[in-house]
DNA sequence: TATATCATGTAATCGGTTACATGATTAA
DNA sequence: TTAATCATGTAACCGATTACATGATATA
């Protein structure tokens, strides 16, 4: 990927101003949690980046809303420009795929861990994607509305086609589903092997 | 994660380093390739860094060997220190797990693609994808035996226990087949939806 | 009454990517 | 003979993470 304007995080954030209408950077981080975490995790300072950058490009627009006692709220909303850049990047083919697991490399390298440590991290990492699993499976990624669930003073969102359900949501939320349960049996299955290592019969 | 002296990549190539003995950066990028990639993608000049990062930690000594018309080689091999270190790691559970796919983002997003052009990118994803699952399978990851599978010079590597079977490789090349499989299995659903919709019956 | 969490951002740092070099072989 | 690929690295840049701020409200 040769250097461009933007990248698949800031597209990730034009499409949610894109759905749910005019949001500040924290409102942008809350949904994001929601529903970009699985495909593509960022911190909250990351998104404000991609904000300014958008900004920069003319693909959203700032309106500054006063507050006492708290920061000023930001409200990005996403201009013609914005749309049309999120079209185009539609256009093209995915560039970037990429698995970053701390645990595989762990497993990778089982040789070099100390008897019994192996089987405690894998059983944390269980622990961590049962929860994930869970989460995914009660909220299904939100499987929301567009325009809808903004916090705050309900303003139009122009881009919005009403009270249309969007079928790629779910989409989604089956494949972060499909992927914990995979996930999780091959992580049984190691931490059986490696248990039965220890105390054979 | 608050700041450390080493990160996953760091002992991803230190792993490798103790797993097949001394090599060049060149070297470790080709191994690296072939067994790390699926789960810690990594470009040649970041590996460079891990290993000048090692030296400095004490972690890898290198020895130059000069020659011609080429850049010297510097051949790195792990210490004590560094098998420390890579003992001590196993010790700690997995803190960085992440998934950074583009095509999920796009598929998302459907909503703002142009007919036919999200179509079109989930059959390019689908040949990346099952190229990928037929190398995993092919290769299995190349499930090694330590010590071998180093070119030029074989000199001796002081970590290795000789001809023992590493049942570790295996287990993650079963999940990487794994996970393509279910990756490419969504991917054709997605496809499907998609195509029924531009043409319903 | 101390400690999270809410709410809203900016700044510094660093892992990771892209670009830059350079000469020898091998292939189209 | 032109272009990949092999072989081996360094340097510049930027996306992403961690750290820094700040005051209100809710919770233990």
């Amino acid at each position: 990927m040769e250097r461009v304007e933007a990248y698949p995080i800031t597209y990730g954030v034009l499409g949610l101003l894109a759905f749910w209408g005019p949001m500040s950077g924290y409102d942008v981080k809350r949904v994001f949690d929601h529903t970009l975490a699985p495909m593509w995790g960022a911190a909250h300072s990351q998104i404000y980046k991609e904000l300014r950058r958008m900004k920069e490009l003319g693909w959203v627009e700032m309106e500054r809303e006063e507050q006492e006692s708290r920061p000023d709220r930001k409200v990005y909303t996403i201009t013609e420009k914005g749309k049309t850049a999120l079209h185009e990047w539609q256009s093209q083919p995915a560039a970037v795929f990429q698995l970053r697991d701390e645990m595989l490399l762990k497993v990778l390298f089982g040789t070099f861990a100390a008897s019994g440590d192996l089987a405690q991290n894998l059983r944390t990492a269980i622990a961590d994607h049962e929860m994930r699993l869970l989460s995914y499976r009660q909220s299904s990624l939100f499987i929301p509305t567009r325009g809808e669930w903004r916090h705050g003073d309900k303003r139009h969102n122009p881009y919005a086609v009403e009270s249309e359900e969007d079928p790629y949501f779910g989409l989604i939320a089956r494949f972060a589903i499909d992927f914990e349960k995979m996930y999780l049996n091959w992580l049984y299955e190691v931490l059986k092997f490696v248990e039965d290592k220890q105390a054979p019969q």
